[in-house]
Order: C-alpha cells, then structure tokens, then sequence
DNA sequence: TCAGATGAGTTAACACCGTTAACCACCGAC
DNA sequence: GTCGGTGGTTAACGGTGTTAACTCATCTGA
C-alpha cells in the first residue's frame, strides 16, 4: 500500500503539471488557445480530472497569476538583500519588472489580463499582489519617509511608469525592438527614481 | 421599387446596429459576455447575417477599435484648432485620453485587447491608430524640433505614461478613487509636458 | 403573364468550449 | 466474498464561432 505522502506527491505532480501545461499552450498559442480539454490531452488525462485539482478554469488562471505574484516578490526579496541603497533597490526591482514581463509575458499577460488571457477574479484582491505592493512601498518609504497617503501615491506613479512601458513595448514589439524599448525602460525608470529625492 | 440609395441607407443602418449593440452588451456585461448570436438577438436577426457584415466576429471587433482611434482622431485634432501652444495641446490631448478611456472603457479595452477583449489584428497596422500616432508626433515635433528618433521616442514615452496610469487606474479603481487617480494623471501628465522644454 | 434569376433571411449542422452528472472498475478492509 | 471508497471514465447540457444548404418573396426579361 502506497504511503500517504506519496499520494500527496503524485497529487502535486499533476497539479503542477496542469499549471505548467496550460502555461505551455498560452506561451505557443496564446491564452485563447488554452483550453480545459486540452489541457487534459497533454496530461494523458480526461478533462473532468483537471476539475478535481481546480473548481474552475478561473481560479486555475488565478493560481498561475497568483505565482507569477510570488515568483516577482521572491525575486524583489532577493534584490533587499543585495543591495542597501533604496535608489539602487528600486531601480533593480524596475530591471527585475522588465525581464519578468519578457521572459515570461504569458504570465505577465494573466496577471494583468492582456491579450485574451482573462481571470475574473480581481488582481487587488490576491494577497500575493498585494505582498509585492507592500514591499515596493516600504522601499519608498525607506527612500523618502512620507505620509502612507504620498507613498501609495509614488508607488502607483511608480508602477505606473514600469507597467505602461512594458505594456507598450510588447504592444508594439515588431516595430520597435525590444531592445531599443529596453534602453527607453531603463532611462525613464532611472530617471524616475533619481526624481525622487 | 426601392431605390438603390434606400437599400445602402438601410444596409449601413443595421451595420451600425450591430456595432452598437456589441458596444452596448460589452458596456454591460464585459466582452467576454459578446457573442455573434447576442449580438444577431438583439437587433432580431439570425446570426449568420452578422456575417453579411462582417467576416469574423475579428473584424468586427477590428471596426470598433478603429472607430475608436478616429473618434481620438477627431478630438485631437479639434484640440489642434483650439489651441496653438504645443505645451498646452500636449496636456489637453493627454486629457482626452483620459476622458475617452473613463467614459468608454469597454472602447478603450478593445483597443488594447484589456480584460478579456481579444482582437487578432495587431494595432500597430491600423491606419486609424498610425494617424493618430502621427499627431501627436507633429504637436511634439512643433514643440522641440529633433531628429525623427527623438520623436518617436520621446512619443512613446507619452504614450506609455498616459496609458499606463490610465490602465492602472482601471484596474485598482475599487481600490482608489478614479478621482483620486484622476488628480494623479494631471500632475503626471502636467510634469511630463513641462519636463519636455 | 409567366419562367427564371436574385438576394435576404432562415435552419441545421460542425467542431469546439466550460462544466457536471452518472457510471465503472479497481483495491483495501472486514 | 462482499462492501465502500477512490480515481478515472463517458456522455451530456448549453453555449461559442462559423458555414452550407435551404426557403421564399420580389424583381427582371421575354
């Protein structure tokens, strides 16, 4: 008799595996593209089984743009420990928004539902969003010590200025090369931190 | 015998129905809730005469973005007549980007596939949104004459500011007043024309 | 006046979608 | 050996975009 913890790891295995299969579709066909069935295809799975690890295909999308939350605070965790300057801190975190978006720009997309991909559930609502605003507003803070009112204000500005350029830039990658966007990228946003002291 | 000016008339007139309504369930229920047979419903036809008028639900979703961008167009160039200080004209365009995306979002998303619009043309390729490019481009270029690079650079730098905050403030508006981000998007806006001289 | 063409509009179908109910076969426990 | 649960299936419902085939009225030309 199978341990109960092997059972575990073998539910895991296919959770995962459902996760990273629909990623795989979105990532060569679009989010549009990705559908339960298929899915279930991939797997060697029929497709009511996917509804045994997800009660839905939206809180499935949920779950991967949920990740991609965790995977940019693990990475913006890793930039606190390396560097002490805020202004540094915060223009690292900016360079980090960037190659997450072009390196992985499915999930980039379900997180901000672009390009077809769509998860009804609000982004503010995700606990891990909101980990990530929390740790980009307490940089700010350590920058300039204002009211929480003005650092919610230059966090938004901030994030602003990061998103509408990455979103820009993937909008209108085969006439501008993404590499000229990059450099725009990096000189408005090293601009934008240095205007903030 | 109906002349042939009467069958056009009503020709268009349904063609516009059919547009219309889409805005209208988008307006309601979100685009993911437009479909062909809705959409036929509604304007009591049977869906395949959709089809009479448009090749794909695509290019139906394609004419409404374009509409989009001329009605921009027009109110840009309204602007132009208005006023003759480019520093003053920038802002004002900047303005009406704003009010066309808070008072026709579901227009708005479908230009930039947002939440679940999904249009397959890709924008860049519409000449409504090239024109549009295009002024905007002339009212920087008569406020600092530069190269063509410059340009177009310091134009996609607008355009990523405007539409950033503008994306974001759609996106948090449960979260912060639109008013709020509103008075953000001025100052913004307001510092990004002023930053130009 | 009557046959034929035209064209507007329909129904019915195809293949797919998300989702759920019903079922089936196996495997461990008593 | 029979029972219950577990992991998986098939089949179905109502919906989607899209197309083929059909109907039927109206207009045209002889």
């Amino acid at each position: 008799m199978q341990t109960i913890e092997r059972k575990v790891r073998s539910r895991e295995q296919t959770r995962s595996g459902i996760i990273s299969t629909a990623k795989a579709i979105a990532s060569q066909e679009g989010w549009q593209a990705v559908s339960i069935r298929k899915i279930a295809d991939a797997i060697d799975y029929s497709a009511p089984v996917v509804y045994e690890y997800f009660d839905s295909k939206d809180v499935l999308l949920d779950e991967i743009r949920n990740e991609g939350f965790r995977y940019l605070y693990k990475e913006y965790d890793r930039i606190l420990k390396l560097y002490r300057d805020p202004e540094k801190r915060l223009y690292e975190i900016s360079l980090i928004q960037w190659d997450f978006a072009r390196q992985q720009p499915e999930i980039y997309q379900v997180m901000y539902n672009l390009d077809g991909a769509y998860c009804t559930m609000p982004v503010y609502q995700s606990e891990a969003m909101q980990a990530v605003s929390r740790i980009v507003e307490e940089i700010i803070f350590s920058f300039i010590p204002k009211a929480k009112e003005s650092i919610k204000r230059l966090y938004f500005q901030w994030w602003s200025a990061s998103h509408g350029m990455i979103m820009l830039s993937m909008l209108l990658k085969d006439e501008q090369p993404l590499d000229q966007s990059e450099q725009i990228y990096r000189e408005t946003m090293r601009r934008f931190v240095r205007d903030l002291r």
